[in-house]
DNA sequence: GGGTCCACATGACATTTGTCATCCCTCATT
DNA sequence: AATGAGGGATGACAAATGTCATGTGGACCC
């Protein structure tokens, strides 16, 4: 009985050659794959399947709202996030959504078969790298609104903007950006956005 | 006689994705994969190798210059890039740096090793979009020192951070900001380094 | 030789940020 | 009932940013 996998990422190279690749293996059939996020719990669903692989950089649904829609809907299927980037606020935020395990982008392929065996045995696979560093960066110290506005201040937008993207006076917005640079460390708006953002604190 | 490819792509999942999917053709033989873009040249040469698949985005030397690297070191390899991001002014300059082919990771996975054969075979491949694209965007507006100067403030750092790392008087760096601000249509430096970002005229 | 473009610089100026104190209101905790 | 945290707002002030005029000097082209 070979584990049935759905596969979701963006990028149509990467997602065919991963198909191609996880294919190849005896114990792995590929069910479906997916570009975007909407329609993996469907997916799921339909071709019951054992695993979704999710990449959570992804229009539409992204990767961590999808783990969260595929477990609400199908709890026997486990999810494993694969990423590009290694935010640790990511690996948190999937675990908190259900996901079983979350690997990298930069990790040898022969590993990738190896992570979906393990997660469809109800194993936990997460990169050690990333699992130390998302204990030493810890939580978001933003509050909601906080993050929203840094979130609206990451395309380069003036105050006027931001407060009108979020209805919000002009003093308001610049408190709120203040905290966020103080509780962030960042000197200026524009550094306090990089430094939420390579934490995965915006999304 | 086989198609002897180079593979370089610095997310090690994807890469062994795309050599294995790559490996399955008949006429295809994968004799090197790459994490960076430094040793690129080096390999091309030492497996003799007819056409070198790289990514635009990698550590150490990035895929353009690596491509020029190439092209000097073994005039008969052909190059063709692969990249994740569809930026206008990265296609144009692959194509002076003297790539025969330009395609992005979200096109179908089995027109790649199509890809490989023609670039081969001498003949040129891209993304007709993103050569539309390439028209209408044009070239960067931006002198050098302005792309510097902005490529410094991406970061988000401060008018005297980027003084001291660039060598030169604040002042100055406020006016090529503001050049660049004119140049790119941005109406706050942040903006501007988002509109250059995405033109593909950082870097 | 004159014109143009770029690198680099200075000084003055208006505007935008970032900081801070202080206020109100609500909700949850003690 | 009191305390504290968060959402929302105002006003004042210092610092940073963006704009502009203007200058020098080198390179390149006609």
């Amino acid at each position: 009985m070979s584990i049935r996998l759905v596969i979701a990422d963006d990028q149509a190279l990467v997602r065919g050659a991963l198909a191609a690749l996880l294919g190849l293996e005896q114990d792995i059939e590929v069910v479906a794959e997916l570009g975007d996020g909407t329609g993996v719990a469907a997916a799921v669903v339909e071709h019951s399947a054992d695993v979704a692989m999710l990449d959570v950089e992804m229009p539409g649904l992204d990767g961590i709202s999808a783990a969260a829609a595929v477990r609400r809907a199908a709890p026997s299927c486990r999810v494993l996030m694969v990423t590009t980037f290694g935010r640790p606020g990511y690996l948190k935020r999937a675990m908190q959504a259900g996901a079983s395990g979350f690997v990298v982008k930069d990790t040898p392929a022969r590993q990738l078969a190896e992570a979906v065996r393990r997660v469809h045995q109800g194993l936990r696979v997460v990169d050690p790298v990333l699992a130390a560093e998302s204990l030493t960066a810890g939580d978001s110290p933003l509050t909601e609104r906080e993050g929203e506005v840094l979130k609206a201040a990451s395309d380069g937008g003036t105050v006027a903007d931001i407060a009108k993207s979020a209805m919000l006076s002009e003093g308001t917005v610049r408190n709120y950006l203040s905290a966020a640079m103080a509780k962030t460390g960042g000197r200026t708006r524009a550094e306090a956005v990089r430094i939420a953002e390579d934490n995965g604190w915006l999304l």
